[in-house]
DNA sequence: TGAAAAATACCCAAATCAGGGTATTGTGCA
DNA sequence: TGCACAATACCCTGATTTGGGTATTTTTCA
């Protein structure tokens, strides 16, 4: 008797990662890769027009953070079961993700027994995180209220002039390069500085660059 | 007749990218993948004890960088040819790598054809860049010359104070924490900019630690 | 011991940044 | 159609940095 195979569709910015994590897969009978992208937008296209159980995706990606994939992918296909993958876990990327209705979390120092379970589990319904991430949240509970991350999400352009000051850019020199004022570059600072809860340039880049921001 | 199999060693810090790419070069009958490690240290152990035609190793690992691995390989095993796998490149580590002795550098947006293009081809003999690294050198090269590099050195205390700017000290700060005049710290910071050649913070970050002055 | 280098400190002025506002316009989403 | 948000721009002020000096004391080393 032929047992439906799982379908995988891997979202990642880096193709190496895409290849690999679809040759791991390839070893397990019950799941079939049926599609691999570098970018959100193809995977919703995909999505739009193929059975897929699970949507593998990474966070930080140049075009559509993990974060908005998975918004859109629940908004449009709720049925499609999303597992992040990331370098790194930050508490407060995934309370919003889990908002967003991501079925799992897991970082990349997981090996692929790790993964697979977690693709098992979540198709079966359960959620699945990592063993670092789910220790953090549950420490992040008990030691809540006391330096509330508030995680606002910078904008296109903002994200911009992060880049030139990350360039080293000056104030001026980003007005007359983005033929803004120099007034408006201020401002998107301070918003930036506001948000990133940052002081310095220095810190700025430092939490960007954490962030994959930049 | 048994074709020798080229020996491939794998070092990364993310399990999942290891277990990625000994699936992928599995499917490779000329390759063999001998061995893998999440840090340097161990790779080293394991070359003084096997025979490994190629190490495979990311640059930014936490324990030890792939520069630094590379430089004891190379310095040890001075057959072992070195791929290094990076998720960005960056001109001025590419340069130091090959003064390290590494024989390719690839970045994690390939994919697994140019992956195994790579590792064939430094196990040529021949030398092996993505294509946007390779660009990058070029463009690099034909705008040298302008900038004299002057090699001045900082001093002990000028390097103190970069390891303070680096953890976003203020000039006031710095004056209270090492107990001098905020004059001396201007007069240092100063000096450092003008032996570094640079204008900002940033700036004299990323000169100090390309070349790893902190 | 004497010269060189390093560390210290100060003066001055201009440029830049940080942080507090408010306000207008356009765009997209509910 | 109206609200929220993004992008734009301006006001003000104080803090900080940058860049040009000079000068003294301490350390290092040939």
């Amino acid at each position: 008797m032929v047992v439906n195979k799982l379908k995988i569709f891997i979202v990642d910015d880096h193709q190496i990662l895409i290849d690999g994590i679809e040759s791991m897969l390839k070893g397990v009978a019950e799941f079939e890769v049926v599609g691999k992208t570098l970018d959100g937008n193809l995977a919703l296209d995909f999505l739009s027009q193929n059975h897929v159980d699970i949507l593998l995706t990474d966070l930080y990606m140049p075009k559509m953070t993990g974060m908005e994939l998975t918004r859109r992918v629940k908004k449009l296909f709720p049925e499609v079961k999303v597992l992040a993958l990331s370098v790194s876990y930050d508490v407060s990327i995934v309370h919003d993700l889990m908002d967003a209705g991501i079925s799992g979390f897991i970082i990349k120092t997981i090996g692929r027994d790790e993964l697979i379970e977690a693709i098992q589990q979540i198709a079966k319904g359960n959620v699945y995180f990592s063993r670092e991430v789910s220790n953090e949240i549950l420490r992040s509970l008990s030691t809540r209220n006391d330096a509330e991350e508030e995680n606002y999400r910078l904008t296109e352009r903002e994200i911009e002039i992060v880049k030139h000051l990350a360039q080293e850019y000056s104030n001026s020199e980003m007005a007359k390069k983005l033929c803004i004022s120099e007034r408006t570059v201020e401002t998107h600072r301070k918003n930036i500085y506001r948000k990133t809860n940052t002081k310095t340039v220095l810190g700025l880049i430092k939490y960007a660059t954490e962030r994959k921001l930049i």
